[in-house]
RNA sequence: GCCGCAUUCGUCUAGAGGCCCAGGACACCGCCCUCUCAAGGCGGAGAUCACCGGUUCGAAUCCGGUAUGCGGUACCA
């Protein structure tokens, strides 16, 4: 028996979609890039996208990770077209329910049909019986499958094993031949049911429902068209398609995604990488940056753009030029991705977003001692155009401007002189440029009239501008690197930089003096 | 072990027989710009297209094999 490919899709029948996470963890960012795709692959031509909750994983499964997984896909702009209730909000779709847990009878009922139509048989080997049989077939070097005692036994044998107390597996008949289908990222894939293991188990004893049943039954009673998920289900997917057959249903479109891998090239994993979606979010990553880095790892465009908005992303995503082979997950390029779409937001947006981070560093010092005053969205907004091109993530502002909102920073004395200059020759010029910024402040306060006096002093001394301006920038930031100084100066206000400025040279002065003093 | 999938610069990728002694981006290096840091501009280094055979006038592109990697092979999902 050499089947023909049937995952064939029937032209003008509505596409349908879905992704079926399991809430036994966080959204991960491979997951994210599944759903995603999936997403785009609806969008672009018009089918719909389904949420599916596979929740048979009772022991691993918890209601926080399910909250995770939704919060998260919401955060990414991911709107599914039929899915589960959430937060309050009933269920949508005519499918449903949309929660495995909710859907143990439609299984049942599909096991019933191919245990009537001796499709699928109950099995009573013992685990023991199980694991002698692999043992054997191990050193035998057989690859591991089930046997078949049970495939074959009459009424009265499964009476008498019932009797006997022997609680039963459901198996399903996986026969003879060569599986074969058309994946739409892999192309042609034929596999030989031999290699399957054997007659597989739809059903525990205890009659809950294995993943490999419900996700066929569910995709076959959700008129799924198209399956789009990771590529280790590839080589269970005969298994699906044998499934799907003889339940009597239509066979999906297959579509395999590429693995998302650590840098050591295994499949991405907690372990070695970062991979939780509210972790990157945590971290200050926008989210069209993470959809727009996830949608290139594995897909391009054909172009050379990279920088593509969820819309359009919809509108030129192709299944046909989706990768085959796995990608390793680059971090430094998500930040630069990152930072292109910072450039890209709104005021609003960016002050939303960078605010929080702002708060809650002042927050912080503010709990270690420090006196700060909180900063609104107006304070802001005045700093957007200093710091959007220097944040690489949205978190990245704490950096930039904190000191503008703590009333004393602490500044060390040997950061405050240049490296071309000495205590005294710094301490020097931090008075003089005192002298010339409390004489111009006092007429008027502006970035444009604060710069060409201070270049005239060190041009009158012979001084390096930047040298002059680095010493003002360490007294008035505590840091060598900042946004533009004159800029900074005006954001800080002239009160405050000349009290900044005199308690550098203070600290200056006591510093040079201390070690004087020892010295002669 | 068996089955499957994969293999183009460090990384993400373009490339569907001649346009490729392989293009772009990130990262890296240098120069320019410049008050620091970024950003931006310019330039550099970086891939014998895993390897070996074959087909062809011609192969990164087609075919076969090998190697390596990864995935699957559960009463997990």
């Amino acid at each position: 028996m050499t089947e023909l490919p049937s995952a064939r899709h029937t032209p003008g029948m509505a596409i349908r979609c879905r992704f079926a996470p399991s809430p036994t963890g966080p959204l991960h960012v491979g997951g994210a890039r599944t759903a995603l795709y999936n997403f785009l692959f609806a969008r672009k031509l018009g089918g719909s996208f389904i949420l599916r909750l596979e929740d048979t994983d009772v022991a691993r499964s918890e209601l926080e990770y399910e909250r995770d997984v939704l919060d998260s896909l919401h955060w990414l702009g991911i709107e599914w077209d039929e899915g589960p209730e959430v937060a309050g909000l009933p269920a949508r779709g005519p499918y449903g329910p949309y929660r495995q847990m909710q859907r143990l009878d439609l299984y049942r009922a599909a096991a019933d049909r191919l245990l009537a139509e001796d499709k699928a048989y109950p099995c009573f080997c013992s685990p023991e019986e199980l694991a002698a049989d692999r043992k054997e077939q191990e050193t035998a070097h057989q690859p591991p499958h089930y046997v078949g005692r049970c495939a074959a036994l009459s009424v009265e044998e499964r009476a008498g094993r019932q009797a006997e107390g022997r609680r039963a597996v459901i198996r399903f008949r996986v026969g003879q031949g060569v599986v074969e289908f058309d994946d739409l990222v892999r192309g042609h894939v034929a596999i030989d049911t031999t290699a399957l293991g054997g007659d597989l188990v739809i059903v525990r004893s205890d009659g809950t429902p294995l993943y490999h049943f419900t996700v066929v039954v569910d995709d076959a009673q959700m008129a799924i068209t198209h399956v789009i998920r990771g590529e280790e289900h590839l080589s269970n997917t005969p298994k699906h398609i044998l499934l799907f057959r003889a339940l009597g249903a239509e066979v999906p479109v297959f579509a395999h995604l590429p693995l998302i891998l650590n840098p050591d090239r295994t499949k991405m994993s907690k372990r070695k990488s970062q991979t939780a979606v509210a972790a990157y979010r945590a971290e200050g990553f926008v989210k069209e940056a993470l959809v727009n880095y996830l949608a290139l790892l594995g897909w391009s465009p054909g172009t050379e753009e990279e920088i593509f908005s969820l819309d359009e992303l919809a509108q030129r995503f192709e299944l046909e030029r989706v990768h085959s082979a796995g990608a390793v997950f680059d971090r430094p390029r998500l930040e630069w991705v990152n930072g292109q779409w910072i450039r890209r937001l709104s005021d609003d947006e960016l002050i939303e977003g960078a605010l929080p981070y702002l708060r809650d560093r002042l927050s912080e010092q503010e709990a270690g001692g420090a006196q700060v005053r909180l900063p609104g969205e107006d304070d802001l907004r005045a700093l957007l155009p200093l710091v959007r091109e220097r944040m690489p993530l949205l978190s990245s502002i704490s950096d930039l401007v904190d000191f503008l909102f703590v009333t004393e920073i602490a500044v060390e004395p040997r950061l405050l002189v240049p490296k071309r200059w000495d205590a005294s020759t710094t301490l020097e010029a931090l008075s003089e440029a005192r002298r010339l910024i409390a004489d111009v402040g006092a007429v008027s306060f502006e970035a444009d009239e604060l710069e060409p006096p201070l270049r005239a002093l060190c041009e009158d001394r012979g001084w390096k501008a930047g040298d002059l301006f680095m010493a003002i920038r360490v007294a008035i930031t505590g840091r060598t690197a900042a946004p533009p100084l004159f800029d900074t100066l005006v954001a800080l206000g002239f009160e405050r930089t000349l009290q900044r400025l005199d308690a550098a040279r203070e600290a200056l002065a006591n510093e040079k003096g201390g070690s004087h003093g020892t010295a002669t």
